[in-house]
RNA sequence: CGGGGCGUGGCGCAGCACGGUAGCGCGCCUGCUUUGGGAGCAGGAGGUCCCCGGUUCGAAUCCGGGCGCCCCGACCA
């Protein structure tokens, strides 16, 4: 018998940690549809933390909310030749409705490019209507065959921005600055530092001119696609006459960009900290950062309850979320266990003990083995010192994973075999020269079954460029490999 | 879409080869005692054994068909 309230560690099966996790944690649920999942109020309140972030930086950028409806002609989808070759296999599609067979097929949108550019050639007459900067949250559906929690599921939740712009020099600007704001977010806020770069011709959007990602390493040393942008073109301005008056007086096309993030983040949060005891969550995200388990034994319960409380109001004052964990047919124990899975960052006890000496108890989720893990300190202190606490394990769990990725990073391969002895050695990414010819792509993916993640930014690049291609070649640039998720 | 696994109280499972009163752990409810790393005792509730058909005096168990979910590979935020 196998104690079954311990995890499956993540050295003897990843996968099953994974999922074990995920539905311990109570960050989510499987639904009734294959597929498809119910996200709980944890989990659900870490996209929250998600979204509230990402909103202030999207308007921070200038850019507005607004919604657009769920259901797309069919019509529209075909229009943009690639665009329809890319989704068409994923597509859910609507040809019954009022107890009748509908006159044009309505799709569920797998993403809103077609009906938003649409919509944006009615809007858009003058030079002086753009840029136009707006971003929706909802909800899309991909019909997907192999799916997995937060990962890939048909239905997700995201934002999806779309600008047009005057020019392309300002569309190419703003989809590099999406980007950045991505790679922001991700660092600071999820501790997930992301390598941003291009995709290659193989690996962009259905639609797109160009695409760039950010790409985050797993702790299996997969990558993970953590966020898009798109140059866009002139693709769907053609499609949908999406045109304006330039101030010289001539007809143009307008410029496009796409940019998304999923719930798929909060996968990668799970994947980037979480550990043998459960999720960890950085504190800018935890929906509840600090949480108080009053120990509230014989005569002197109502005493520690009242303790308890008065930490709590004093947490939120210091601008702390922070909750108290006062259920009274729960053991100590058991809640410690139960708030360890879910993540919380840090857990202050106070108990009979505590109230002479007015000390609390201070456990870090980070470090629960060893001597330390247990940090007695007074009542006022320990108040006083939890913002920056916070602040630490932030920092400290970017620093982890930057460090991690580093320890997993390869440069250099001067063959296919070369590279494929790297992953062999169980590399995360790996660097090297590339032709540009999709055949040496197409040959490593047999091989080694790593793709090309992206020809990495500039911050990102071996410090010396490599000179051969790993088909041979010279090369014509530097590219990151990796397995994906 | 191919391969594998599973379907039995809320959850995890046993029972099935050999047909005969449906069981265990956890959880849940009530009461009392408890509370500093997954509480104890006592009492209790809760089941169309995935569905349909067949064999049989009798099916969770045998036979046929179907459905669903999970996991592993080809396509993908």
């Amino acid at each position: 018998m196998t104690d079954d309230r311990r995890l499956t560690p993540r050295s003897e099966d990843f996968a099953a940690w994974y999922n074990e996790v995920v539905l311990r944690a109570e960050l989510a649920d499987y639904s009734p549809v294959r597929g498809s999942m119910v996200i709980r109020p944890w989990g659900y309140g870490i996209w929250e933390n998600m979204q509230r972030a990402l909103d202030d930086l999207f308007k921070e950028t200038g850019h507005e909310n607004a919604y657009f409806p769920l259901l797309i002609p069919m019509s529209f989808i075909e229009k943009e030749k690639e665009h329809v070759e890319g989704f068409k296999p994923e597509l859910a599609v609507v040809t019954h409705a009022g107890g009748k067979d509908l006159e044009e097929p309505l799709v569920i949108r797998p993403t809103s490019e077609t009906i938003i550019y649409s919509m944006y050639s009615k809007w858009v007459q003058s030079y002086r209507d753009l840029p136009l900067l707006l971003n929706q949250w909802a909800n899309v559906m991909r019909w997907e065959l192999r799916t997995r929690l937060f990962l890939r599921t048909s239905e997700f939740l995201w934002q999806e921005g779309h600008t047009a712009h005057a020019t392309a020099e300002e569309a190419e600007e703003e989809t590099r600055r999406m980007l950045g704001v991505y790679r922001t977010f991700m660092e600071e806020w999820i501790a997930m530092p992301p390598l941003t770069g291009l995709k290659s011709e193989s690996e962009k959007f259905a639609g797109a001119v160009r695409s760039y990602s950010c790409e985050a390493l797993m702790q299996d040393n997969r990558a993970l696609q953590a966020g898009t942008s798109h140059f866009l073109g002139q693709n769907f301005a053609k499609q949908f006459d999406l045109t304006f008056q330039s101030e010289a007086g001539e007809e143009e096309y307008a410029w496009n960009t796409s940019w998304g993030v999923s719930t798929r983040l909060v996968g990668g949060m799970v994947l980037t900290h979480g550990d043998d005891d459960g999720v960890v969550v950085p504190p800018r995200l935890a929906p509840a950062q600090v949480v108080v388990v009053p120990i509230a034994r014989g005569e002197d319960g109502g005493a520690v309850r009242e303790k308890a409380e008065s930490l709590r109001l004093q947490l939120k004052d210091a601008g702390v979320r922070v909750r108290v964990d006062a259920r009274d047919h729960l053991s100590p124990g058991a809640k410690f266990y139960e708030w360890e899975r879910k993540g919380v960052p840090i857990r202050l006890e106070v108990g009979p003990k505590d109230l002479a000496k007015e000390q609390v108890v201070l456990v870090n989720r980070v470090e629960l083995e060893g001597e330390k893990r247990k940090q007695f300190l007074p009542e006022d202190e320990a108040v006083k010192s939890l913002p920056g606490r916070l602040d630490r394990l932030q920092a400290h769990l970017l620093a982890r994973a930057v460090q991690r990725r580093e320890e997993n990073t390869r440069r250099g391969a001067a063959s296919i075999d070369e590279l494929a002895d790297h992953f062999e050695d169980g590399a995360g990414f790996v660097y090297t020269g590339w032709s540009g010819d999709p055949g040496v792509e197409e040959e490593v993916k047999e091989r080694t079954k790593a793709t090309i993640r992206c020809i990495p930014d500039p911050d990102f690049r071996s410090s010396t460029p490599p000179e051969r291609c790993v088909g041979g070649e010279k090369a014509e640039m530097e590219v990151v490999w990796a397995r994906a998720y």
